[in-house]
RNA sequence: GGGCGUGUAGUUCAGUGGUAGAACGCUUCGUUGACAUCGAAGAGGCCAUAAGUUCAAUUCUUAUCACGCCCA
């Protein structure tokens, strides 16, 4: 008979619409809630290895409680990536002849939603490529109606608290992006630069002071220069004024720690508009600040006339090769040094003194630290608290305004006297300048929108209906866990926790799974400019979606990095094909799928030892999902499946099922067809695909359901000790040691052989005999015999007792004796180890009882095998 | 500079206070009535180095050496 491979592209495609016409992902009631929110990919985003190990995680979670009696919630979404999303879509329209100034804020927008109209949901698609189970029927868009609501609800609330205000400060500058990013979207490079010293005149004198720095564009900017009152040198000097060159500015020699006697000079020219440093000196010292920038990183006209309309980088020059020429230039220096560059735009970044609003996170973080610290949010693997608080510890305000179309505008409007009136919408806001101005007033509302992650810092409850509230509400938050990659733990997850905090006053998850990053199996970051990436749909077109998840469940042990090799996934994809043929072999031999296992019915030793393994690997399975230890569970369920159920049981019950036994016949169709239902439970949350395929195909239900998606995990108790399921386990070994024997005596594994067991105890006789068939056939042996032939033999030793072997063709003598004394060395060291440690009084006194009687039977039975092999070696003389 | 982590078989990784396991790879054998995307057997490790705690350390502590990541 032959049948048809498993064709996994059509399978994947088929199934997924199978369970999304049956609504299978929507929650079902029940009393236990168990909820994930989905880290809401970008919405320009497509699908990384990230994504993949990422939604895996969460799938096997989900699955498996949606499995279990858990009313279940995946809730899906993406968010509106402002940054991102805008530049893309203005890359669009530039290729098309369209300036985003040109057709304005309102269609440019407009064409952004209409972009994502178009191309928004390919990462979710591809999400379901994954077999990713999510309630899509609330597929929720961080620019959704209600989301924004939920986003101007909270901006006025913490306004109105005073937790956000509006502030002058220096922020991080996209040049490129003309826009204010985080600090946490600034990426500290470290590069050779060259440190310039130049010569600043003092003011009616001859002398001169020498500065250091690596941006002398920015002396155009300077109004101080500070030195350390520590540092003698600059004594004389201090509260004097120096000239700066090309300018001719009076610049005050002020003391300020800042300054670091060991670094360049010791003297540090002070320009508080381009340098947070700077910046600081300049508040203590009451420096007035000069901006020399404009928003796109040229030089403004506060600088001299030759200047203006440079770019930052052409004036650098111009100003050291015009430095050189006034003979102010003193030498350079090749220095590495840190360098901010914008993560997005790739630029680098640029201090700039502008308006923004900004959130107060140190307030915020308050309960957001405490909520940790009590465990009521617990992070595992645990060591990411301290990631954690060391950043809640160390927390900046938090710059919220961006200088960007796209996003939530920000609900403030302001009066002709700059009176900022914060409102829910244009209505209100004048009705509150009419208050104010006794009169009706004209308004003009901020232009600038919210940073993303303060949307998304609202993602656990304002997905669930938040400030309405509703049943989800009720039911599922706090959310069950959050499954994470680290390096968002700052961007995100700590936004989520103060935000959630303060407008629920409930963490917003009980646990935090943080995972690691997939990296290249050379252990390398994957990237674009590597060329290393290997692409998820790429490795689910070839080896199926359930190949790729088992591959990223068995490797995501905590806190190591995925190292991502395509032979791993080709070698799960081999155990899907492996549980393809089990079916067909169960089919062949007409095995039964229906009904339930009667353990207490169970009559053959085979049947009852499967079960115990059964019960075992569910029982450790389940323990290992609950404590997130996915590689583990991953590796219990293949261990059971492919060694205990396909290479042992299956092939121990071939004998039964091609004996004449009827009964037993019928006892392993019934078991072998149903333990492979139990099977196919166990399995789906790690692969549902081909699982599934299998339960439709054999018209599989259980006593509650039809769908495997809602089918119970086992519910069997832990098992007690039975002498029968022992001896399945006695005769395991003994082929295992019959089919090695031979093998180190060069015998080939398909030769049969006669073997006596007349020196073997009469209770391993019996088991010889009642189980002669099974020994038969997977030892490959011709006839048991219960006395001695007189024929060549060579003897095996298995736990202390002599069976002995009978050969056709005539076996080296030599051979075997080079055999048994390999065993005699290796057993002797092993007696040497246990006979020192029971020889040590300390150690028979001090060690636990339990492992003196431990080391006391091991002695014993090398003991007893050491005798044995020595009595064979003579006989062989 | 501060913090976190890693070093175990050829490779990728588990693991444990009583001298070690898996997968892949490798070697040998095998077309045995589901499966060669398979089966059977096997080789392969002073568990980074040093000191300490302990009856006992790959496991705990400290130091060193490598490597990685995050923050300033």
């Amino acid at each position: 008979m032959s049948f048809n491979k498993y064709n996994h592209k059509k399978v994947e495609t088929k199934i997924y619409s199978y369970w999304e016409k049956n609504n299978l992902f929507k929650p079902k009631k029940n009393k236990r809630a168990f909820s994930i929110v989905i880290p809401p990919p970008n919405v320009t985003g497509s699908l990384h290895m990230g994504h993949a190990l990422n939604n895996s995680l969460q799938d096997v979670l989900i699955r498996f409680h949606r499995m279990n009696n858990y009313e279940t919630l995946w809730q899906p979404g993406t968010d509106h990536a402002g940054i991102a999303t805008q530049a893309l879509v203005e890359k669009n329209l530039k290729s098309q002849g369209i300036d985003k100034n040109g057709i304005g804020r309102e269609r440019f927008v407009k064409k952004v939603w209409e972009w994502k109209d178009e191309y928004g949901g390919k990462i979710i698609n591809q999400l379901k490529k994954l077999g990713c189970s999510c309630d899509w029927s609330r597929n929720a868009f961080t620019m959704d109606k209600n989301l924004s609501n939920s986003v101007i609800k909270v901006f006025i609330d913490l306004y109105k608290k005073k937790l956000i205000y509006k502030a002058k400060k220096l922020v991080n500058w996209d040049t490129v992006l003309k826009t204010a990013i985080s600090d946490l979207e600034v990426d500290q490079r470290e590069v050779s630069s060259k440190l310039y010293y130049i010569k600043y005149k003092i003011e009616n004198s001859s002398e001169t002071i020498t500065i250091a720095t690596t941006r002398p564009e920015t002396m155009l900017g300077d109004t101080a220069i500070a030195v350390n009152p520590k540092d003698k040198r600059y004594l004389n000097l201090v509260n004097k004024f120096a000239i700066l060159p090309i300018v001719g500015r009076k610049l005050k020699i002020v003391q300020d720690d800042y300054a670091d006697p060991e670094q360049g000079s010791g003297a540090v020219k002070i320009t508080p508009a381009h340098d947070f440093n700077d910046f600081e000196v300049g508040r203590r010292q009451k420096l007035k600040s000069i901006n020399i920038f404009t928003e796109d990183g040229k030089i403004n006209n506060n600088a001299p006339n030759e200047y203006i309309g440079l770019d930052r980088f052409e004036a650098r020059k111009k100003i050291i090769d015009k430095l050189k020429e006034l003979q102010f230039f003193e030498k350079e220096e090749v220095i590495k040094n840190k360098v901010p560059y914008g993560d997005r735009s790739n630029s680098i970044i640029e201090p700039f003194l502008t308006e923004q609003w900004f959130c107060d996170a140190k307030k915020l973080s308050i309960k957001a630290k405490k909520i940790v610290k009590k465990k009521d949010t617990n992070f595992f693997p645990s060591n990411w608290s301290k990631t954690y608080f060391q950043w809640m510890n160390n927390i900046e305000p938090w710059c919220i305004s961006r200088q960007l179309w796209w996003g939530h505008q920000i609900p403030a409007w302001y009066g002709p006297d700059k009176k900022i009136f914060v409102a829910e919408n244009q209505k209100k806001a004048e009705l509150l300048a009419k208050k104010f101005y006794k009169k009706k007033t004209n308004l003009k509302r901020d232009p600038d929108v919210l940073d993303t992650w303060f949307s998304s810092g609202l993602w656990p409850f304002a997905t669930l209906g938040w400030p309405s509230k509703n049943y989800f509400l009720k039911k599922f938050y706090p959310t069950s866990v959050l499954v994470t990659g680290f390096d968002i733990i700052f961007f995100w997850v700590a936004r989520m926790m103060m935000l959630g905090m303060q407008f629920l006053n409930k963490e917003p998850f009980k646990e935090i799974y943080v995972h690691a990053l997939v990296r290249d199996e050379k252990g390398q970051k994957m990237s674009k400019s590597k060329g290393n990436v290997i692409d998820p749909l790429v490795l689910i077109d070839s080896y199926s979606a359930d190949a790729l998840r088992f591959t990223l469940l068995s490797m995501a042990s905590p806190g190591r990095d995925v190292k991502l090799s395509e032979h791993r996934v080709k070698g799960y994809r081999n155990f899907l094909t492996k549980i393809w043929n089990v079916n067909n072999f169960l089919k062949v031999n007409k095995c039964n799928f229906d009904g339930e296992i009667k353990p207490k019915k169970l009559n053959l030793n085979i049947n009852k030892w499967i079960y115990v393994e059964l019960i075992n690997t569910k029982n450790l399975t389940e323990n290992f999902i609950k404590n997130y230890r996915f590689d583990e569970a991953a590796k219990t369920v293949y261990k059971f499946v492919w060694n205990s159920y396909c290479d042992w049981y299956l092939e121990l019950s071939k004998t039964i099922l091609f004996s004449k036994k009827n009964k037993d016949i019928d006892e392993v169709k019934n078991i072998s067809g149903q333990i492979f239902k139990e099977i196919l439970i166990l399995l789906h949350p790690f692969i549902p695909f081909i699982t599934e395929e299998l339960w439709l195909k054999n018209k599989l239900k259980t006593k509650s359901t039809k769908y495997l998606m809602y089918a119970n995990w086992i519910n069997g108790k832990k098992l007690k000790k039975d002498k029968n399921v022992e001896n399945v386990n006695n005769i395991i070994h003994m082929i295992s040691s019959i089919r090695s024997f031979k093998n180190e005596l060069n015998v080939s594994p398909g030769s049969f052989v006669d073997i006596s067991i007349e020196k073997l105890d009469k209770r391993k006789q019996t088991l010889f005999l009642q189980n002669e068939i099974v020994i038969k056939k997977l030892g490959r042996v011709n006839s048991i015999f219960n006395k001695d032939l007189s024929k060549q033999s060579a003897n095996l030793v298995i736990s202390g007792e002599i069976l002995k072997l009978y050969f056709d063709k005539s076996i080296d003598l030599d051979l075997i004796r080079q055999n048994l004394s390999k065993k005699q060395s290796k057993i002797q060291q092993d007696l040497d180890v246990a006979g020192k440690k029971l020889n040590n009084s300390s150690f028979v006194e001090r060690a636990p009882k339990h492992i003196v009687e431990q080391e006391k039977n091991t002695y014993n039975e090398l003991k007893n095998d050491m005798d044995k092999i020595n009595l064979t070696i003579k006989s062989l003389k």
